[in-house]
DNA sequence: CGGGACAATTTGTCCGGACATATTGCGAAC
DNA sequence: GTTCGCAATATGTCCGGACAAATTGTCCCG
């Protein structure tokens, strides 16, 4: 029943956005106005109050978009004080804090792959994932750019579940993540996300790829995507030259 | 075990717990009952309205417990089936979603330090932080362990505000994080914690204390605590072993 | 001029209710 | 027996209100 699933919903307009909670658009417009540098860093933001006032929204509305932005570590919030911009000077950086930033650190690279097709796991590759030995997954790979021609920031191997198979043909490489292409075209949506992060010696392929020396220390994050009834849809292993890359986060309210 | 349940209620405190939020006490409780056994995994837990009635809260305040552990990850919820618990099997995993979970982590591993007085940070050091050069910090440094004796899992090296030098010889080795002890003995609270992940080749020290080959990979994880006043009160640089340490998150509800 | 009391402002906590939407079980219909 | 549809259930979204607690500016007084 997903309104972006294949069978459309043309209704009125395309507003997938609009069909979604009010909280989350208000958020989106906020996001997007810091963003744009309506509001510097330190400024104040309007009061919950005022939010209300202008969105047309309730108390409850405003506060659950503060939270996400709060949480995504773009603003900081003090009682009694006020709402600031506070992203800690994140530059180049790639955040991912706890909800859809993977979805933001994608907008902001371009992924290039290609398809090698059905596979078997190797037993190493299994129990590093957590997967049972032998299980057969469609196999792609490919290298993640900040702009297109310049330099790699990872080599990443994908691995997806065969019963989605028949729409691994009608992903494109680009700005959207392959899970929000699959979960589009399929029909399901991914709710969870685990991911290992741990550092290794550059392979042969790896250096290469990454133009580094052999045996360099690289960052490998492993990430496996489920969706609402617990099925892996996808695996990927990235692999991140650790003199360009780092990963960052934060953690609010102790 | 956790470490906020073990001053509970002495007498001659008034409650430093229970003069907590109602949806905090609630959710220490259900956090307990889960990691007591009480329920299983993939078990459900009750439902909302039957937690209102048990506590005798509101409905707003049940959500917001829930909430807190959706976010650290023990529980899964979805729309019209209910609440079941599932920790992702996080068994010898080093979690930090986005909570005080590295207090969990803390309290399942021996921390051991050795202070080496005042010093001014290097040019290199204060640049991969993001502070001031020159700024003066009373260092620390020593190796964390899971049991007494056995394999070290990170070699780190702690800078604290020399505002609290005061305090910094009453910090005792144990299960309790510095930034704890810090905390309660000069009355501040940490609200922010800022990290970097990156991997690195480890330098002849790490190598030496980590019982691993010079240059092997290690990852580099180096954290910013500040305060309710935007004050950095701790800054901890840790090597961790390549091969012997994974980083895990989760994330839900993209 | 400095300091302390006070009031206004702003976010945090908490309540009650209402309707929407996803899931599940059950019974009716075929 | 299988399937369809409906009702019951549970969480998600959203509103209005109320009071608490922290912060900040102001004003009066010594």
């Amino acid at each position: 029943m997903n309104a972006s699933s294949a069978e459309d919903e043309p209704g009125d307009l395309p507003g997938r956005a609009s069909d979604q909670p009010r909280y989350v658009q208000v958020a989106d417009e906020l996001r997007a106005a810091i963003t744009a540098g309506h509001f510097a860093e330190g400024d104040q933001l309007p009061t919950e109050s005022a939010l209300c006032e202008r969105h047309g929204v309730s108390r409850f509305t405003v506060r659950e978009a503060l939270r996400r932005l709060q949480a995504e570590g773009l603003i900081r919030r003090r009682r009694g004080s006020g709402t600031i911009v506070d992203t800690g000077g994140q530059v180049l950086r790639q955040p991912l804090s706890d909800v859809a930033e993977l979805l933001q650190y994608a907008a902001g690279s371009t992924f290039e792959f290609r398809v090698h097709g059905r596979i078997a796991l190797s037993e190493a590759q299994a129990a590093e994932i957590g997967i049972g030995a032998g299980s057969r997954w469609v196999h792609l790979s490919g290298v993640r750019t900040l702009a297109p021609g310049g330099a790699a920031v990872a080599v990443t191997d994908v691995y997806i579940n065969p019963d989605l198979e028949a729409f691994v043909s009608a992903l494109r490489p680009g700005h959207e993540t392959l899970f929000q292409q699959l979960g589009a075209a399929a029909g399901f949506r991914v709710v969870r996300v685990e991911q290992d992060i741990r550092a290794v010696a550059a392979g042969g392929r790896e250096a290469n790829l990454l133009g580094m020396a052999r045996r360099a220390p690289v960052l490998r994050i492993i990430r496996v995507y489920k969706d609402e009834s617990d099925r892996i849809v996808e695996i990927s292993i990235s692999a991140h030259p650790g003199d360009r890359f780092t990963y960052s986060m934060h953690s609010d309210q102790v």
